[in-house]
RNA sequence: GGGCCCGUAGCGCAGUGGCAGCGCACUUGACUUUUAAUCAAUGUGUCGUAGGUUCGAAUCCUACCGGGCUCACCA
């Protein structure tokens, strides 16, 4: 089906279109010239006046944008365009330019939205508004369905007020173009954002970690507890999962011989959709041989506060209203102490799954599922009781071992591993382990878990062959981490749903 | 998956049983330094979808679709 204007200012654009192309004006010309952004022109008049320099001589300029405000008064006319720089006022006078020019502007053929280039020299007009006196103008681009209109108020002090709004979060969701092309600040979520993703390579790089890649699409999942995407090659015939973690293919590369090797990009897990999990979402994962959990600690508060010192230049951030303060050091405390400070419960006072389930249901009834094992049941206790408690960044170390099939044990203690995560703003931002690097051990863990956990369940933990191989070669003790990038980029920029920090978060189909 | 809330013009919203409304945008006219430009005039609808109740439904009821918050699940 050929596309249909929808409503009455889309058949109005529809028929300017085709008058503009009656008078012989190419719609959609193949090339732009410019010469500067609009903010670059600003800066260049700026510049110029304050050498004292006569008006009649100011620079001329090109500049490309959208026009975001169109005020047509009669012989002379007022419009702001924008790009990603900024905006720029046009004032375009009849005596300025080709009459026949002017009058597609007069006539209202170029409509809000469009795409145009203008030529002109930078002045000021009688308001004191550094401007381009239009002397040539030109449509790139025509608008044919109107973008939501907010009209900009400049108080006084040079703040902002917008007026009217594009606010209905599908809409925006669904239609991100939109929302960024009129929403300034969703625009700089996106642009902190990218800067988070290179201060984290920044640190890895400078660091001496090696930046790799590794397959998305695995025959064997593995590395976390989650369900997986599946797939399928044709012509192989082959059954595959997109991937849930990096940390295998990662850590046979420490076997391969290198030391220091991280990974930035895609994870898929086919759970629940909340305001802090997406379908796909960006991890950061190193591995770091011959380091422990208390090195990759040390890691972590330096390259979280150096993120956030590059991103917004303080290691204290805003969330919520809440000053939470990155730079190191971090409150470090065991997962049995935590549990022990918030509900008074020491669970190795409750050392098998029986006993503690009893004692978890003196708590809260009806919060637990029968049948849990004991690690997922101090899980639980976890994060009905402490998660959300801990909004200055905090390490919890020693998880118990059931619930952590690739994380060392602690020597003497055959109930936990050298495993910490770290929570900021109460949500989970991380998790590292001193790796487990004894193929005998690792082999026994995934026997382990296809006792504990049912095929299907989201423990399941698929007892990869190849890895076990890599393993027997050899692999140096090492400390690995991840991150989530979402996360770190929610608590960086105060947005409080992961969608409102990816681009296309995962949303039902429409309809 | 449960609970609560929302869906009306391009956008933002009002309307809770009796003619479908407001602001901005759009259209027409005026205006040679405006800036939320102003002034005047005229338009703009599958009231999310389907069914039901009723003389009459945007409004009440049921189901469904989409969304938000939240709980559960889940890192």
């Amino acid at each position: 089906m050929v596309w249909q204007p929808t409503n009455v200012v889309e058949q109005d654009r529809w028929q300017k279109a085709s008058d503009l192309e009656a008078q012989g004006v190419i719609l959609y010309p193949p090339r732009a010239t410019r010469t500067n952004t609009c903010a670059q022109a600003i800066t260049l008049m700026t510049a110029y006046e304050e050498h004292g320099q006569a008006p009649e001589n100011a620079p001329v300029v090109t500049v490309c944008g959208r026009i975001r405000r169109a005020n047509i008064k009669g012989k002379v006319s007022f419009m702001h365009i924008e790009d990603e720089s900024g905006r720029i006022q046009l004032f375009l006078r009849v005596n300025d330019m080709d009459e026949t020019v002017y009058n597609r502007v007069k006539d209202k053929l170029i409509d809000m939205d469009d795409f145009v280039q203008a030529t002109g020299q930078l002045m000021r007009t009688q308001a004191g508004e550094i401007s381009i006196r239009v002397r040539e103008f030109v449509l790139l681009a025509k608008s044919l369905s109107p973008l939501p209109v907010i009209k900009q108020e400049v108080q006084e002090d040079g703040t902002v007020i917008e007026h009217g709004g594009f606010t209905d979060k599908e809409t925006r969701y669904r239609q991100r173009y939109a929302d960024l092309a009129v929403n300034r600040d969703v625009r700089d979520v996106f642009i902190k954002r990218a800067k988070i993703v290179k201060s984290v390579r920044n640190f890895l790089d400078d660091e001496g970690f090696l930046e790799v890649e590794t397959p998305i699409l695995q025959p064997i999942y593995g590395g976390a507890a989650a369900r997986p995407f599946t797939t399928h090659h044709n012509q192989l015939d082959q059954m595959l999962y997109l991937r849930i973690s990096f940390e295998l293919y990662l850590k046979r590369l420490l076997v391969g011989g290198f030391d220091a090797v991280y990974e930035i990009g895609r994870d898929f897990r086919n759970e629940g959709v909340s305001f802090k999990h997406n379908p796909e979402f960006t991890q950061v994962e190193f591995y770091k041989a011959y380091a422990d959990y208390h090195d990759v600690m040390d890691i972590t508060e330096r390259m979280v506060a150096y993120v956030a010192e590059q991103v917004n230049g303080s290691p204290v951030a805003t969330f919520k209203g809440e000053q939470i303060n990155l730079a190191p050091a971090w409150k470090r405390i065991t997962m049995r102490e935590a549990i022990r400070q918030f509900t008074e419960i020491d669970y190795m006072d409750y050392p098998t799954a029986p006993e503690l389930e009893a004692q978890i249901r003196k708590l809260d009834e009806k919060g637990v599922k029968p049948g849990q094992t004991w690690g997922k049941l101090v899980e639980h206790l976890f994060s009905e009781y402490v998660e959300k408690r801990l909004i200055q960044p905090t390490f919890i170390m020693d998880y118990p071992r059931d619930i952590s099939p690739f994380a060392k044990r602690i020597e003497g203690d055959d109930k936990h591993v050298e495993r910490f995560e770290f929570y900021i703003a109460g949500m989970e931002m991380g998790n590292a382990f001193t790796e487990l690097n004894d193929p005998r051990d690792q082999e026994a863990r995934f026997l382990e878990m296809a006792e504990l956990y049912a095929k299907d369940s989201d423990e399941e933990t698929p007892l990869d062959e190849d890895y076990l191989r890599a393993m027997r070669f050899g692999m140096p003790p090492n400390g690995g981490f991840g991150m989530g990038i979402d996360r770190l980029t929610m608590l960086l920029t105060d947005q409080h749903s992961i969608r409102d920090v990816l681009m296309y978060p995962h949303l039902k189909d429409e309809k």
